[in-house]
DNA sequence: GGCAACATGTAGCCAATCTACGCATCAAGC
DNA sequence: GCTTGATGCGTAGATTGGCTACATGTTGCC
């Protein structure tokens, strides 16, 4: 899968993930790894910086803990974020509608 | 539809348009408008180059004429930019898969 | 004469993803 | 005790492709 294919699409799949359980950094992105069959291995360098981004945008909210010695940022869905969420599903079904209705106008 | 969310996948569409009849510039900004349903209005600083580009990396071919007083650039799609939208279309399922993996894995 | 549709193109901006780092803890194996 | 891999967070800088805005010209209709 090409890198920038993403593009605009992250951000929804970020959000879907923390939907119905609050998850830190990098089990969101082992949950991206294991809900995608393990093609969405996303580098640190994409998904640090893109929480941080929809955490500025008051999708999501965040809060420290330590688990074993070690610091976590664990990040939950506000309901800004859930709004979000709902309407980036509905913009996925009409991106997929318009790339499907020009990649097969005939057959697939 | 947001902006960018076309990322990487508006070559090929660009190739599936051109797949059966090649056009010029202007007929594949109409032929995405209709195959789209009014969505896909492409502005000409992205159509232009994006046809440059998929020229110079062979995917087609171009040739100039003139219809009713008017230069038009026709372009056609080449051996391997029949290859490249083959393995496009198959990239787009896989793309497809992964986002509705996430996104819905329990339900839409 | 003026405006809409037809037709092609460039320059420069911008944002999101990527690569490549850096730092720290913990568990397992040698 | 040392190294390595997994866990865990993060930044800096490059890339890139779609965007806005602009520039140019023709044809046909009112």
């Amino acid at each position: 899968m090409k890198a920038d294919a993403l593009r605009g699409h992250l951000d929804p799949m970020i959000l879907a993930v923390v939907e119905h359980e609050p998850l830190h950094g990098y089990a969101i992105m082992e949950a991206l790894l294991e809900r995608s069959g393990g093609e969405l291995d996303l580098p640190t360098g994409t998904l640090y910086p893109a929480l941080r981004r929809l955490e500025r945008a008051g999708y999501l909210a965040s809060e420290w803990s330590t688990v074993g010695g070690r610091k976590r940022r664990t990040y939950q869905l506000t309901s800004a974020g859930s709004k979000m969420l709902a309407s980036g599903k509905q913009e996925w079904l009409t991106f997929r509608a318009v790339v499907e209705g020009v990649l097969r106008p005939r057959e697939a």
